[in-house]
Parts: C-alpha cells; structure tokens; sequence
DNA sequence: TAGATTGTTAATCGATTAACAATC
DNA sequence: TAGATTGTTAATCGATTAACAATC
C-alpha cells in the first residue's frame, strides 16, 4: 500500500526482554480480530485497553522492531499484522514434528489454532506398533526410530513433546541431535538442553495451580 | 516430624508477585522429582542449578511465605512439598469443570496430570447431543443449560474452557455467573472477566510463536 | 571446629509508566 | 486549525542478585 514509507526492517539490536515477545503474540492475535470485525486502523490505547496493558507499553514493546504506527491516526491493522509476523518468524508455514500419541498428542495433532498461526504438524513419532504405519489426520506416524532420518528428510526444525514424563528427556536429547532447534515441551519436566536449542515449557497443572493459588489468596486483594 | 519448629504459618502480608508463583510450581514439581529419586533434603543452589534459577533467587521466593529451610542443612523435601502445597491451595483436591469437548477438550478429560497435582474433573459440558447425557472416563458429560445447576450441585469453583473461540466470552460469562472463581481458557482469545474471577490464558499457538522467535532470532546471540 | 547453607539486607539491574515534542 | 496519536526520553517502579551474619 504504501512502500516507500522509511521502514527500519526489524533491527533488535539490543535484546528483546522475554515479556515483550509474548505481548507481541498477543497482539497479533488481537489485531486479527479487529480485522474480522473490519477495523481497518487501531490505536495503541484500543490495543492495550484490550489486552489490559498501558497505551505506553504497547508503543514500548513494538518501538524495539521499529517504527509501525502513523502520529494522529494509529496503526494500521493489516500492516500492523504483517510486520509482527515477519518479527515472529510467522510470516511462513513452519513443518513441526510431534512426538508422543496419547491423549494430549492426538489432541495436538487436530489442533486447528496450529494451521492458521503458520504450524504443521508433518511428521507424528511413537512407540506403539498399533498406530506406526498408519496415518491420523492425514498426517503419517512413524516409529521413535525414524526420528533422525524424518526430520532430515522434511526439513523439520521444530518438534512437540508430548510423551510421559520419564521418556521427555530422553527424546528431547534425540531431537536435539536430529537437529531440532526448537521444542514445545508438554511433559510436566524440567528438560536439559544445549542451549543453541531453544525450548517453552507447557506444564497444564501447574496452569491450574497459578489459578488454585489465586483463589485462596483471592480475599486478600479485595 | 517436627511439629515443634516455629513456622510463620503462610503470610504474604505484601504482594506477592505473579512470577514468584510460577516458579513455586516449578520448585515443588523439582521436589516431588527429587522424593521420587530418594532425596531427603535439597538446597537452593540444587533446586536453582535444574531449574535454571540462581539460589538467592530460590531462597527469596519461598521467604515470601515463611521460613523453610535449616542453615547448613537446606531444605527437607518432604516438608517443603507440603509447605508449597498449602501455599498454592493443593493440599486439597479441587473439583473442576469442563466445558468443551472437541479434541482438546477430550484431551484434557483424560489427562492424568491433573489428578496428580491435586485437580479432578467432576462435570464436562456441551451443546452436542450425540454425547450429552454419557460419561466420557467416567466423567458425566452434560448440556450447557445445566451448566448453573451443576456447579452448584457439585460446589465447583475451578473451571476449564475449551470451547471454539467464538463461544468463549460467552461461556466465561456464563461461568461467573454461576459461581466459578478461576477459569483456565484455551481458547485463543482474550475475555474480559470481574476482577473477583481470576482467570488464566494458555494458547497453544503462541507457544509455538515463541519458540519460532526465537528461531529466528538465534544466531545473534551467538 | 570447619564447612555448608539459610534468611535477609543493600546494591544492581531491568522493565513499566508518565510526559511531551513531533506529526498527521 | 484543533484533535489525535505516535515514538522516545526521563522518572518510577519492581524484581533479581550479591553479600554476609547467623545457624546448624
């Protein structure tokens, strides 16, 4: 629309605080939003008001990337999109392997919020000679085995764990060796990585232990 | 073991910052690892150095709530599990309610690391007839419109959303009316709740963001 | 005793907020 | 122009770390 406008292409020269990346996510996904109800433009007060953060931190946040907004009129929302995208390394489809097909990894493999954030799972490993071979949502499962040589052969950079706990580590080393560089871990373990392999966390109790511990100390606040 | 040691019986006079809680989640599923392996004490340096913490950072965050430890001697395990889970509210088990059984939703019926951390899944909740009035696990699955009904019946406070984005707010709402006072979502959106509902968001796909992020980003902090 | 380790204070570091000139 | 809103600097606030006396 307008590409001559001065854009200084994603320069985090220093470093990016963790909390920063996240709020980022958001608001990708709440810009989203807007698009579907037809905003064209937003504003840093309507995105924080939102997202109950401060119009201030919303401008700080996306100041470490660049320059995205118009003075007196806001952001524009499908640029705004575009842009956090490319920061998120969303603008493509990322292949994702999966590892682990109990409960939650069958969940995971149907997920549709993967897909339309640019997330495929192409590739799901076990160890149950009942459903190796076959196929589940389309998507091929293959044996723990194949893990190197799939991963090589896709291309696959990053990889889900969802296996019990006792076997999360173990497979975490292999992925790292197959060349995983990345890996969302759903085993309720603290994972020992190097750290050229980046690695989140998702431990689902101790969601609900954040809220548990907000409920009885609820009075407190009030 | 030793009833008679003077412990400043949990006080958090001050406020307690939300960080501080998510590691205490993270120390106590360390311990319950460490008792597993026949550990009888640890120390902070111990619980730091796995979790990736400094140890004045372990020793600061459980000074919010008391005095746990022996100089010289560290922490015993045992003591300090029970100490977290009154601290965090899981010295109980909490009846939770489900609404939502897509894949996910199905997934976390199942999933048994709830149970384990102090959480049971009493009630599930849809609006699909062709499993309303079943027991998925042993669980009854029941029709939205009892919704109110049942939380009362059953005394439910937690509950977990999983519903499609477009149903959440609405369900959220619904929740809070009927009593619920935390909600853990799933749903990739964010909903606006009374201050006395505490709720927790959890998207599965911006995990996925941050760890492409940091993908991308890898190389310059090499 | 010597060695280990805590709880806590003070110093450092980092992140959030307020304010405002510049811009549309 | 007047009103709205940005990007950015400085001020504030909060959280982490270092250091150490006290304790076992």
């Amino acid at each position: 629309m307008d590409e001559d406008r001065p854009k200084p292409p994603m320069s985090p020269e220093g470093t990016v605080p963790k909390a920063v990346v996240s709020r980022l996510s958001l608001y990708l996904r709440e810009l989203q939003h807007l698009v579907q109800y037809g905003h064209e433009t937003t504003s840093s007060t309507q995105l924080g008001t939102v997202l109950g953060f401060t119009d201030a931190q919303v401008r700080k946040d996306l100041a470490y990337f660049g320059q995205f907004g118009y003075p007196g009129i806001g952001y524009r929302c499908e640029e705004l999109i575009a842009a956090i995208k490319q920061i998120l390394g969303t603008d493509r489809s990322w292949p994702v392997a999966l590892v682990g097909l109990g409960n939650l990894g069958r969940a995971l493999l149907r997920y549709r919020g993967f897909g339309q954030q640019g997330f495929r799972v192409v590739a799901a490993f076990d160890v149950d000679d009942a459903i190796v071979g076959q196929h589940i949502e389309q998507i091929p499962v293959y044996h723990l085995d194949q893990l190197t040589e799939v991963i090589d052969e896709l291309e696959i950079r990053l990889a889900i764990i969802a296996v019990p706990s006792p076997e999360a580590q173990g497979v975490a080393t292999l992925l790292a060796a197959a060349g995983i560089v990345g890996i969302l871990n759903f085993a309720p373990v603290t994972i020992a990585l190097p750290s050229s392999v980046k690695h989140v966390e998702v431990d689902l109790a101790i969601e609900l232990e954040q809220l548990s511990f907000a409920v009885v100390n609820r009075s407190e606040k009030t």
